[in-house]
DNA sequence: CTGTTAGCGCATTCAA
DNA sequence: TTGAATGCGCTAACAG
């Protein structure tokens, strides 16, 4: 409501010294008028218009938080508890450090775009884009980014990431059910492409068979539906007898749990008829009964992380190239049984 | 990147006339022309620059989403499905109608003013508002308001809200409660307020008992620490024999799955030994075993009830005051045992 | 150290 | 039906 000019006048001065104390320009401004303005700033709870900071500085401290998906996709997503802390990390990070979040879900590259340029954001985080998008996502975007589980394998120039030991937390959980006896498994990914964070994870599984001198095959990664009804009906055959596999290792809590419930509403016992594994380790996975065995991720780190990772690049510029991956864990639980 | 005089150039004409049909502004441009300037704003995929919109119009058509909370306060909310369900929801309807969202998580009254008036916002959506904070930040905020889940029972001019049937949930609760033979009941919430949505489920109990000729009085509600190890030796102290309540209420799924998993650990029975009851009907209370007897609520249909009412009142200034309260229905499963 | 000035991109008068 | 001129509030040269 209040402009620049306004505080201007009541402190005496011109608008240009306003805002030389607005933007920290110390040093050209007196200590004495500095202290003046600042106390006239709080007192009139000034708010900085920022269509005119925009305008002027092209750039509006903001930063765009794209989940990528479909908006009327699987909403099942977003009952998943991860969606919601890792929001609420990145939006307490970059909160703290004076950046607003816009939010938006998309599967649109252009809309993308069209939200960076109109807004000139200062940065952009976006979640689940698969690896395949992000050459021509990064043509297309002109500010720093940071890609959130999209599964960078290899050395992308110019990209930034924040990801998971996916292919170690596989690799550990594979040779952990392995040495509870188990042989006939199957892997049941969220994400049907082969180049997503979940076939890395399957690799790891893959690996730990062969080190063990079996096999694992690509028939053994198996895509779920993004709608309810046909997973119930995948859950069902899986509990049919015989028993087609003796583990089903999900590639997410949220499913591994969705499917226990159903293994247990038609008379299975797990893990004695069947085990399950998860991935995430979320609370529920530890309400549930059997408690579930599972990787553990650090959700909230992974949000804090791709935040202070995008306010280095657009800060300092600073780093080209980066690929974090956060460590993960087995949690041994009650899920999965013994041959 | 580029702008609407570079438009109005490739298309032959001047700025104004490319603003004319940005804005529909329909009827002050000749047919062909106005084809021929949509032609090239797709092809160039023409971002408008939102700051020149907002200091020219002072208005962003952008949503600022408030989680009225610390943002260090208690991170398990964000672990509630509830959270990103909402969000996802309102984020969805926003976006179809063609708004921007901006989310931000503070309990700082002024920090809502400086946003919505920095980005003149077109409307604010706050979730978890303490009802008696609601007039005070009324004064400060320029531009429409919903407020979700601020339990607003009586008239309050200017406002406009969405919430429950809190009330009537209590009640069907609690009459449910009394007919499998419980006397020894507590509730318990997880805000503090006298003045809060669980108060107002947990006067919904109390008017149940008085139908029946029972008290249930004041000391029967006992807000819940936001602090886990606190809630942990609560839960333990409630299950301590001889047990001081047959069922224990709670005011939300949640903390009724945390609570049965600590009692199972702890060697009870549920709900041979104590029952439990929730509020909202999330996912994992159909998956926890038990399953849990709780109060639905349709959390996706909050979200997008806050952000039609919003868009309502943006665009016709129509409801002064509103103030809906969605239904919420018993779901009896199996946590609550007959007495 | 402080003030003057120009210009950012757009919507909106007002003239033509 | 179209165009030229003005101003929104701020930043950043530049001048003093």
């Amino acid at each position: 409501m209040i402009t620049i000019k306004e505080i201007a006048q009541k402190a005496g001065v011109s608008a240009t010294t306003v805002s030389n104390v607005l933007n920290g320009n110390t040093g050209k401004v007196s200590l004495p008028i500095r202290e003046k303005i600042e106390a006239i700033l709080v007192q009139e709870n000034y708010a900085p218009n920022m269509g005119a900071h925009i305008l002027a500085r092209k750039n509006s401290r903001t930063v765009g938080v794209i989940i990528f998906m479909e908006p009327r996709g699987d909403e099942t997503v977003l009952e998943d508890p991860f969606s919601s802390t890792i929001l609420g990390a990145i939006e307490a990070e970059l909160h703290s450090n004076g950046y607003y979040m816009m939010l938006l879900s998309t599967s649109d590259k252009d809309e993308v775009f069209r939200l960076s340029s109109a807004w000139k954001l200062a940065g952009l985080i976006l979640l689940f884009v698969p690896k395949e998008l992000i050459r021509s996502l990064q043509k297309k975007i002109l500010s720093p980014t940071v890609f959130v589980d999209s599964n960078i394998r290899e050395s992308l120039p110019g990209c930034l990431s924040v990801g998971l030991e996916d292919y170690a937390g596989g690799y550990k959980m594979g040779r952990y059910l392995i040495s509870m006896g188990h042989r006939e498994i199957v892997f049941v990914a969220n994400d049907n492409s082969e180049d997503c964070s979940d076939y890395n994870r399957f690799s790891g599984f893959q690996k730990a068979f062969e080190d063990e001198g079996l096999i694992l095959n690509n028939d053994h990664f198996i895509p779920l539906s993004m709608n309810r009804s046909q997973r119930i009906d995948f859950y069902d055959r899986l509990a049919t007898k015989p028993f087609p596999y003796s583990c089903i290792a999900f590639s997410a809590d949220y499913y591994a749990v969705e499917a226990i419930n159903r293994f247990q509403e038609q008379g299975r016992d797990i893990p004695a008829d069947i085990s399950v594994s998860g991935f995430d380790d979320n609370i529920y996975s530890r309400i549930i009964r059997p408690r579930l065995t599972t990787v553990h991720q650090d959700v909230r780190k992974k949000g804090t992380s791709a935040v202070n990772l995008l306010i280095r690049a657009i800060e300092k510029g600073e780093p080209q190239e980066f690929h974090e991956y956060l460590p993960v864990r087995l949690e041994i639980r009650d899920s999965v049984g013994r041959i």
